[in-house]
DNA sequence: AATAGAATAGTACGATCGTTCTGAAAAATA
DNA sequence: TATTTTTCAGAACGATCGTACTATTCTATT
């Protein structure tokens, strides 16, 4: 057998894998090498090898995350043509994402809170992963304005400001006050925002 | 001079006003009675004389919290006349906290994400408050709608729903991506949401 | 001014934190 | 199979955490 991978890189993405869980439920402040090696079976020092401080593990997480995201709301979209379509797909996972988040907890939204006030690598690597989320929205919204399917005045950003408010109490709502009617909410409001931009005169 | 404070009640509101500021920075889980005890020029035990234990001490600081967002945001707005305009005046009031807050920190926030998987007296405290915030918001709205200035199917926890989507993302956006336009983006969404539910017949 | 009580300092505790260093076990290479 | 490299455990570090206990200083009452 190809022993392709090294047992180091696996164990590591093991470590990941829990690290990705916990940090979830804790954030990323409350990720811990002693939980995580406890979690692991391993011990501390075992867990640390794998990354050079902390910081750096909370950065790998972070980065972790960020693949996932990727692949589960953005990649499958990109099957729907570029315009409306697109962009619904997209809105659509990420919801469905948000709200399975509801029970597990957004790294992207607590981490918000958690350095939004505490700099250092990993704030920036945050607001890095969050503008570049932006410009990935900013890119479909584009294209539904292109093809004629969302008017042509729309403000972009602002757009963007309202989706992303509904993201965060959808999280907000159903996490913290265990509200479940939020994720059908949202749905809603999202249909709600659309439909305030879409063209006049629809395309066939 | 008739001394009806003690000495001890004084301080203990001098620990509160700090412990605020820096809970608003640090997060509530960040508040730690070492750096309250430094940034007082006091000792760790000095401080924590004044509250049974960390948790008392955070549950304090929330609940001096609640007594100033309630102060400054709803207190006044009840001058207005019940409806549209003390429903207005109350969310100009929030977004004009919020707006400063961006800059400082909002407790209620950052502890939504702080303590939604944490369970414990903090969490049940500040569930409560926002709870408690819901409903008062719900009757300025039962009031605007009782008035017939807002539409009267209109659906309340929707509306609420929508709004503190507003709230959160300017909050968000301020703060940890900085950016100004925030505000003014915040005024437009809030508008655009009361048009929506306005009532198409005014009354004078 | 004397005294009783409240307010604070000082010290120490066990726990946990991230990190470093050393060696042993395991895995990959030859 | 022998050897080298990688991977991990173990112990220890200084720091900081919340908290308990004791002693001292200050304040309020008589």
């Amino acid at each position: 057998m190809v022993a392709k991978v090294r047992k180091g890189e696996q164990t590591r993405a093991a470590i990941l894998e829990a690290a990705l869980e916990l940090a979830a439920r804790q954030g990323l402040e409350g990720l811990t090498i002693g939980t995580l090696a406890e979690r692991m079976n391993m011990s501390k020092s075992g867990v640390f090898a794998h990354f050079g401080s902390r910081e750096d593990l909370q950065i790998s997480v972070l980065k972790e995350y960020e693949r996932r995201f990727v692949d589960e709301v953005l990649v499958p979209s990109l099957r729907e043509r570029r315009g409306l379509a697109r962009l619904e797909a997209i809105f659509a996972r990420w919801l469905e994402l948000t709200t399975i988040e509801a029970a597990r907890g957004c790294i992207w939204i607590s981490g918000a809170a958690e350095y939004d006030d505490r700099p250092g690598a990993v704030r920036d690597e945050l607001v890095a992963m969050v503008r570049s989320w932006h410009r990935e929205l900013a890119r479909a919204l584009q294209q539904a304005i292109d093809s004629g399917e969302l008017e042509h005045d729309t403000d972009i950003s602002e757009m963007i400001f309202d989706l992303y408010g509904i993201i965060l109490v959808l999280h907000h709502d159903a996490r913290l006050l265990g509200n479940e009617g939020a994720p059908e909410r949202a749905r809603r409001a999202l249909a709600r925002i659309i439909a305030a931009h879409r063209a006049a005169a629809q395309p066939a």
